[in-house]
DNA sequence: GTAAAGTTAGACACCATTGTCTAATTCGTC
DNA sequence: GACGAATTAGACAATGGTGTCTAACTTTAC
């Protein structure tokens, strides 16, 4: 007598790609296990046991051990790819206040993309093995997070021509855009647990402070120095 | 007929816990293949051969696997604190030219703390391993590049007592000091190759502008239009 | 030279893992 | 209910790892 432990899935089997509930039940187990135990710590049957599927499934599923690590790869960057750009997608055309929206859009971004479960995966796993596998590397450039500087260095692009910016290089503004709104986090909370709503807003508000300080042009530089700067001049 | 590969160390042995040649060898090659492939995937065969040295060498002097990886963690944590603590006091009492004695802390932080060797290893050790042994976490925030952060608070708590900079709060300036300063780098290198000299330099100024723009006070603030505007007030 | 300590290669038991195979079972469709 | 496809538990050989042990060898100190 056999106890079926989840509810069995509709017939047409494992060779059909697209959305079979074990399929997804083994990649996300292996995305967890694999992140956890690195490559070569993970075994397949502790992926099994935790996907509730027998190692035969698995290997049923994904011939071999580094097909389904591949795989993992790309099911993390495809999810992460399509977070980000309905992330871009929502930034406000006229943007009124800068400050407002551009925190609303780094506590997005650190939320959706570098914070959260996938972002830390990825990362995880390309830092992991991405000596093992320089495969990693390029794809990550090339389909991954790697995308979100060349994304938001658009997006400063395009602000900038409602003259609310003052940027020379949008590129290097954009690196230094996502540095400071992952500083905090990376030095704290990046290596242990998970931040908060509350630090994850406090964070990316300090971070765009700074970054409009720099480089925000002078009608909305609203603070510090610059303002009394201004009462001087009249 | 044994073949000796290596210079033989003076006796003492293997319970003095100091500068023995084949311990060093031992820690070094340990290093090497803990960071290439994991605590998991690491084999002692594998560390032996890379230190020249026989299995039974390596258990002599490391119990277990778990103890030689902790040395190494330690061992690592050391160099990487002296290094930090020789930087910070090479940093100018009076610093004349604020934006060039920036630049150069920050190039000789990147070279010798945090893209160099060690600061890769420690940083990928603690991200690979910390799931599995919590405790790196801590230690990395208390004996490791978690001081920076607190080091260089102090530096500019020092520095703006000399009224060149216009910091609220140290800590928060810091760690955004150092995200600018990394900036360049997590994208582009981090992952795959070591930056040059040249990328470092380069990056280390772009970033030193950027806190200047926001943190500088007036007196040293060069660039842009506060220049402009200070024109305007004349 | 001798003794003591360290080092070495190799054998060894033990264990975990990979990937294959088989026979029994379950599920959805007809 | 019967069929086909997927799933399952378990056995299995092969491999490679850990940590121990031994006997031989090398080096330094005396």
């Amino acid at each position: 007598m056999k106890k079926p432990k989840a509810p069995q899935p509709k017939p047409g089997g494992p060779t059909q790609k697209g959305q079979c509930a074990k399929r997804v039940s083994i990649l996300d187990a292996a995305a967890e296990v694999f992140c956890r135990e690195g490559f070569a710590g993970a075994s397949i049957d502790e992926i099994a046991m935790e996907a509730c599927v027998s190692r035969q499934t698995v290997y049923n599923h994904y011939r071999e051990k580094e097909t389904l690590f591949m795989a993992v790869v790309q099911d993390i960057l495809d999810r992460a790819n399509a977070a980000l750009f309905s992330i871009l997608a929502t930034f406000p055309d006229n943007a009124d206040n800068l400050e407002d929206d551009l925190t609303a859009f780094a506590v997005r971004l650190n939320k959706n993309c570098v914070c959260n479960h996938d972002g830390k995966f990825i990362r995880k796993l390309v830092q992991t093995e991405g000596e093992r596998y320089p495969h990693l590397f390029e794809i990550w450039r090339q389909q991954g997070p790697g995308k979100i500087g060349t994304a938001v260095a658009a997006l400063f692009a395009r602000l900038s021509h409602v003259a609310r910016l003052d940027i020379d290089d949008f590129d290097l503004a954009a690196k230094q855009f996502l540095a400071l709104v992952n500083a905090d986090l990376q030095t704290n909370s990046f290596f242990g647990g998970t931040p908060t709503d509350g630090e994850l807003e406090k964070s990316a508000r300090a971070a765009v402070r700074t970054f409009l300080r720099a480089y925000g042009s002078p009608a909305v530089r609203g603070a510090g120095d610059i303002k009394e700067l201004r009462q001087e001049t009249a």
